[in-house]
RNA sequence: GCCCUUGUAGUAUAGCCCGGUCUAGAAUUCGGCCCUGUCACGGCUGAGACGCGGGUUCAAAUCCCGCCGAGGGCGCCA
């Protein structure tokens, strides 16, 4: 079977008016007029109408929509509405053909949903909103490396298996490993604090894994993270990165994806920067203007979190929160040791980021896992490391599904993730 | 873990509140016939559905209960 093609569909013009090319692609539509057709094929770059007429109407024979199609023919001018060229086919070859019934229409006249969609998330690609949203992913990541790289950030890659479940916090899956325990990390923090060591500037992108029974449009069990971590830079520094990566992020999408925003129906606006800068203090003041009383060292739930994303409806950090309601390795402000050099990135309500300045001094980390009941001994691989001169670093994680959702402005990361692990989803 | 909503052809829906008018309607898809410039092609025609189980009732797509599935929210989320 020869599927070679001398041309993909977005390199057919109308000057090439004469020519014999051969391209291959899906039916999309096929309208039969009698002794003519027309039909519409689709590649990856773009669609084209074929013509067939007369003799050459047998050429049909058991061609369907969504089946794939290797199409010979000569270029010609149109009379089509939004074609100004066509191929006239000399020979239709079916290499592969669709069957009937499909689980969702590819089609996206009629909008399946988002249950049958992801039941048949292959097919989904077929649909042009939901290929160009991960055409646009792809964009969103080539950025963000792009960023990160000309500011001198080295990619790596931390182990998604590890062996102890020493953080706290989230709920991990744990694992059989060769007979012993393991789990999935939940974030890569430990291991890219230490490779500031001697590449200084480090960057991830990855999925991490946590196994809390969330029931939101914004939780995944399984999620893309993209991680820095850098040496000799302040929680401010690593600010400023997380913000020109994404206004980069806003600026390359909105220019260089044109066709996706018309197909999903949504136009990127840059956000506009410097991004609002608020003090975790100024916002319980903001709050208490609002009548919400909390009181100090109390962590924002959801609601509170909501209030003040009414206030500030685009980008905006929120800095500056109390050490008790930080991780252990998150470093003190220096007029007040209760305050943290810390972070979060809001959009709006929704939380996207979360960073800071980290403690260097293997002596502080040992009295700050102590005082938070965590045992020293079983952080030992990771103390250990502290002691050959570790360089003072800061860093943040960003959840990339949600920027995903804020850039093309839905709010369901199941839309932006080819396939979704939650509680309720482990298939396919 | 808790709460709310929801389940009708392949898809997406009308009907449900207020039981009988439902032999379940329209769209699209699919099959057949007609059509040489369609472009959401058109015309004629055909096929295709009430998630599962129980109950109430003379009568259930419609009301009630259970199960299963789905969507959303809260909580959880260093």
């Amino acid at each position: 079977m020869d599927i070679s093609r001398t041309h993909l569909i977005e390199e057919l013009n109308s000057s090439m008016e004469g020519k014999d090319v051969i391209f291959g692609g899906w039916v999309v539509d096929l309208r039969k007029l009698g002794k003519m057709a027309f039909l519409t094929v689709r590649d990856v770059t773009g669609m084209c109408q074929v013509i067939v007429k007369g003799d050459s109407m047998s050429l049909l024979e058991g061609l369907n929509r969504q089946s794939v199609v290797r199409i010979l023919g000569k270029i010609q001018a149109s009379k089509a509405k939004d074609f100004d060229f066509e191929v006239s086919a000399t020979e239709i070859q079916v290499l592969a053909k669709a069957e009937y019934p499909l689980p969702i229409d590819p089609i996206g006249r009629l909008e399946s949903d988002i249950d049958n969609r992801l039941n048949s998330r292959a097919l989904d690609m077929r649909n042009q909103k939901t290929a160009s949203i991960f055409k646009l992913r792809s964009k969103v990541l080539a950025s963000i490396r792009e960023t990160l790289i000309k500011r001198k950030f080295i990619e790596i890659n931390t182990p998604k298996i590890i062996g102890s479940a020493s953080e706290g916090g989230a709920d991990l899956f744990g694992l059989d490993y060769f007979g012993q325990k393991a789990y999935l990390a939940q974030s890569p923090q430990l291991y890219k604090e230490q490779m500031t060591i001697g590449l200084e500037r480090v960057f991830e992108i990855s999925s991490f894994y946590r196994a809390e029974k969330s029931h939101t449009g914004r939780h995944l069990s399984e999620f893309t993270s993209v991680d820095i971590e850098a040496a000799m830079m302040d929680y401010t520094d690593v600010m400023d990165v997380l913000e020109s990566i994404v206004v980069d992020v806003f600026k390359n999408t909105s220019e260089n994806c044109k066709t996706e925003q018309q197909e999903i129906g949504y136009e990127i606006k840059v956000p506009s920067s410097p991004f609002e800068r608020v003090t975790y203090t100024q916002a319980l003041e903001e709050l208490s203007s609002m009548d919400i009383k909390i009181e100090f060292g109390e962590d924002l739930q959801d609601s509170h979190l909501r209030s003040l994303g009414e206030k500030h409806p685009g980008f905006f950090f929120l800095t500056d929160w109390p050490m008790k309601l930080k991780p252990f390795y998150i470093h003190e402000k220096d007029d007040d040791p209760k305050l943290s050099r810390s972070f979060d990135l809001q959009y709006g309500y929704l939380e996207l980021s979360s960073g800071g300045r980290r403690l260097h001094d293997p002596e502080q980390l040992r009295s700050r896992l102590k005082e938070q009941d965590l045992d020293p001994t079983s952080f030992e691989e990771h103390l250990k490391t502290f002691g050959w001169g570790m360089p003072p670093h800061s860093g943040w994680g960003m959840g990339l599904d949600r920027l995903m959702t804020v850039l093309i402005g839905i709010d369901n990361v199941r839309e932006v993730v080819l396939y979704p692990r939650d509680p309720d989803r482990l298939k396919p």
